[in-house]
DNA sequence: CATCTTATTGATACCAAGTATCAATAAGAT
DNA sequence: ATCTTATTGATACTTGGTATCAATAAGATG
């Protein structure tokens, strides 16, 4: 449930830029995991997929994740019911807050974090090129209802 | 590579207190997960495994892999290299660095990340009950042999 | 110490997620 | 309208992990 939601223009634009071709399998994948509230794994978008091209290729699923990560239009969302569900990424960098209720995903600015990052580099002497925080709980409207 | 050296008896007692027996099989995985430097799967504590004791099956591997991050005594590091490799649990809240050049896991206090986490839970109205904070790059050796 | 109970083990077969292959298809350049 | 070649879908395969079940061995008991 990105705040902004995702133009999936921008995203076969992405594709077009680097040389891909626009199929309609693409264009398939591309609506399910611009659109989904939810993390998607390359499963559950092969099953939505069918239901509006019932051809459309396990493989083929597979390799439009692939496709979509490597692009970074999509990123892997570890821990919360396996570790290859994917969601959208948004422009700003952002960490991930995952419902355990309602399973949506939310995001937060990560900014705090990059300055607790930037400060621990240069106390320890490491140099940081990766960090991976994601945080689990229950969102706003959920813990209301509890 | 623990600041704190396991001591694999805590393990042992750990695992007689919860009312399991403690068999050579285990003692044999005990040993290898205590006193890794690098964050091992499965398979590869399998591998390490029947060096010593070639007998050794992999469900049982699987088994004791699944009953030591249940006792917490282990715990999963995702991301880098897969999402299924282990490290010790220090006693205290801590969160883990791997260097990416040498696979050695590390650990930070993870205090102010708390700190951060319980900001923003007032802030936005969130409960959050689990985060994941994995950071990886280079540490201070492997950064000067660069 | 000998016996008994039962948790644990290892072998095997299995399952599911993901990858490699390759002939058929369809973008889209010409 | 044709041609080139990226992409596709079907299939077979690999790999990480699980279920089953008879055999083994902790360790409690007498």
């Amino acid at each position: 449930m990105p705040s902004k939601p995702i133009n999936s223009d921008n995203w076969r634009a992405a594709l077009g830029k680097n040389g891909f071709r626009v199929t309609t399998a693409q264009q398939t994948l591309i609506d399910i995991f611009a659109h989904s509230e939810y993390p998607l794994s390359a499963e559950q978008a092969w099953d939505v997929a069918r239901q509006s091209r019932p051809k459309t290729g396990r493989a083929t699923v597979y390799r439009m994740v692939e496709k979509l990560e490597n692009l970074g239009l999509i990123r892997r969302v570890h821990g919360y019911q396996g570790c290859s569900h994917f969601v959208p990424t948004l422009p700003e960098q952002m960490m991930l807050f995952i419902c355990m209720e309602c399973g949506r995903a939310d995001y937060l600015d990560r900014q705090p974090l990059d300055d607790l990052i930037e400060q621990s580099e240069h106390i320890s002497g490491r140099q940081i090129t990766e960090s991976r925080l994601q945080l689990f709980g229950a969102c706003a409207d959920c813990k209301q209802d509890a």
